[in-house]
DNA sequence: TCGCTTTTTAAGAGAATTTTCAGCTTGACG
DNA sequence: CGTCAAGCTGAAAATTCTCTTAAAAAGCGA
């Protein structure tokens, strides 16, 4: 399932991509209504999450012009504003569904589904390599009946690697979508919680091990025997 | 379809972002080097433009340092000159093609589109010369089932000599790509490399083996029997 | 505030990589 | 041959990266 943000506060933004991608969504962000068109005519989205407040054009004037293109993407409208006209205008332009910030991450999730399921898609709550399987609604790691809770970092590390089971994934890449763009975080610290994960796979009885490419990142691999 | 423009001057930089857009890419610009590396790792692109002038380092180190990272996507280098070291040591560092400035939209279209085309194809992630394999996802040369893993220097030689394996390639050549333009190593340094290629070149029982042309270069070449 | 979890930081051990050096071999050329 | 420059190699030294702990700091709910 993929998602498009177009939200130019940047941390919300950061944010609400995360929130998407607990939920499996591989998600674009763009900050501004003219990419915000771009990226909905290029690509093919299941949702796209449209901040009436931006920079450029506004939101009604992105839902417009992307169903003046016959896209028929669901789009939930986020705005500051609880009025009556804004929501009305939303949803004439085309929205589906709108929301007022600040909101709850519950209730985004359910209006998410519920925009989703709509258009008939399963949501994929598991992530499997080798004997492991991720848990993506709950947190946690599991080998056959026994499994350990992971904390917030340690599951947005090791959803990456099982995302790219078959490449190694960059330290950059981990650090960014871990920590974000200028959280100016030391290698040593993903490095912590490498060093915290090997011992919870160990503890799994695991044969997975994550290997490190020096001065390239980190791959998952299956141990023989 | 997403494109990454790494390009200082601005409006040849909007040029083409224009260019590209046409050609529905979701289009990101760049202005320097630094940047350009960044962005290159950070996300998932399908074609990168690369101009080799630019504010910080350069081209050709800007493809480098991707490259040394295991990103591979396809780069079109831009060059303001025509002179031969240039194309040659931009194809060595790793880049796809190149063209040279004034150019044809035409031209750069039809560029772009052989380069996308082929990516949409083949994933490259293996180089192969005789009876070895080197793998460029990982880091590890192989012949059949037997494997020896490579240093990232190590590796860089090798990649550079596998992707010449007709002609010689130049000490500077490599010295430059692989060490960088102003590292000052001695030729003793690249020396030793060879020497322990070819002593993993051994241990494998290739074929291959590594000949040294005076004052010149290396080149590979496939013993008889 | 207290107690708990999570995250960050720091430090040292340990590995892996890279550089350096000395002595040796090879090839070119008179 | 003899000599010199260029190249080769193994070993040691130097450097850089990584791993693992433990402890400090921060966050959070009761």
């Amino acid at each position: 399932m993929r998602a498009l943000i177009v939200e130019d506060e940047k941390r919300l933004a950061a944010a609400l991509k995360r929130i998407f991608e607990d939920q499996a969504f591989v998600t674009d962000v763009v900050y501004d209504g003219k990419s915000g068109v771009e990226y909905a005519l290029c690509a093919p989205y299941d949702i796209i999450l449209l901040d009436i407040m931006l920079p450029d054009i506004d939101g009604f004037e992105v839902v417009q012009t992307i169903r003046s293109k016959k896209v028929s993407t669901p789009v939930l409208m986020l705005t500051a504003k609880d009025s009556v006209p804004d929501k009305v205008n939303g949803l004439n332009a085309g929205a589906d569904d709108y929301m007022t910030k600040p909101f709850a991450t519950e209730e985004l999730i359910a209006r998410i589904h519920a925009l989703t399921r709509r258009s008939g898609e399963v949501v994929l709550d598991e992530l499997a390599y080798a004997d492991i399987t991720l848990d993506l609604t709950g947190c946690d790691l599991k080998k056959e009946n026994a499994s350990v809770h992971l904390s917030p970092k340690e599951f947005e590390v090791m959803r990456l690697l099982m995302n790219n089971p078959k490449s190694a994934v960059l330290k950059e890449t981990l650090i960014l979508n871990v920590w974000g763009a200028e959280s100016g975080v030391e290698d040593n610290n993903l490095e912590a919680y490498i060093s915290f994960l090997r011992r919870k796979l160990r503890f799994l009885n695991s044969s997975v091990t994550i290997k490190n490419l020096q001065k390239i990142g980190y791959r998952l691999s299956q141990e023989e025997g």
